[in-house]
DNA sequence: CATTACTATTAGATCATGTCTAATAGAAAG
DNA sequence: CTTTCTATTAGACATGATCTAATAGTAATG
């Protein structure tokens, strides 16, 4: 109902529906990852990116984000049989992985692009802002 | 069009999922239009900006932004009285929208620099690595 | 007058993504 | 035996983007 009362600090323009830089950067960790990587592994990659730093990916929307990119075919997956534990699944690259990683690459640029854009029409009118 | 197996031309790859510049954008505009504006009217000078170039922005979603961020207490809206014609509903910032945009060029800002991390580590690593 | 284009808004549906809780289960360490 | 770490899955819900469709007045053209 009413939303008024609702803070800044838990506004949107905190930032918090910005992040959409997990597919490209799975494919990233894996193009890095000769091997193949299970999804705990690739969370632990991931937290060094920045975009992870104010907290974890949730591993939730991970490995659900992990089976989805297999059924798109950029990535492909196996069971690995020596290990002892829990059953984990290694996923590695597609050559059609590849190709999206390099056109993902692009996409971020122009996006890039726009975003200074806007950052430019958003500080040209700073004049107005006192207290 | 038909539903094939989605090509790369179709992937997420594009960056289709990325825009998430609306918000920002409409308190800008907002900013720099005293008077208020009508959707409609917001709609005709978003075209200019960047991010909306490779397509007008969606009129259905601009107009429930509207309405949404105007139960957030960013924006307040009025019935223009004096217009003949359909009812055009002016929309104006409130002090509150001029702290959220100064918020979101701090967020926009970081969520660059996460850009350019991300960036950096795709094309970091093309070579073979010793394992 | 009829048609078309433009202005202006709303509703419903679906999809992509993010995030929360919860559950399961083996292994290692204390 | 209990805790912690490793490893995965499921359900629910929120946000946001985008598609179709519908409505309705106004203005210009023929």
């Amino acid at each position: 109902m009413s939303n008024r009362k609702r803070q800044l600090s838990r506004c949107i323009c905190t930032g918090t529906s910005l992040d959409r830089m997990l597919r490209p950067a799975i494919l990233t960790v894996l193009r890095d990852c000769r091997r193949g990587l299970h999804g705990y592994g690739i969370e632990q990659r991931l937290e060094e990116f920045q975009f992870c730093r104010r907290s974890s990916p949730d591993f939730t929307g991970l490995y659900r984000l992990l089976k989805k990119m297999e059924a798109e075919g950029l990535l492909r997956s196996a069971k690995n049989p020596s290990d002892t534990g829990p059953a984990k699944r290694i996923y590695s690259m597609t050559v059609r992985g590849k190709q999206c990683l390099t056109r993902w690459r692009i996409s971020l640029l122009n996006y890039r692009d726009m975003l200074d854009d806007l950052l430019d029409r958003m500080k040209s009118n700073e004049f107005e802002e006192g207290q």
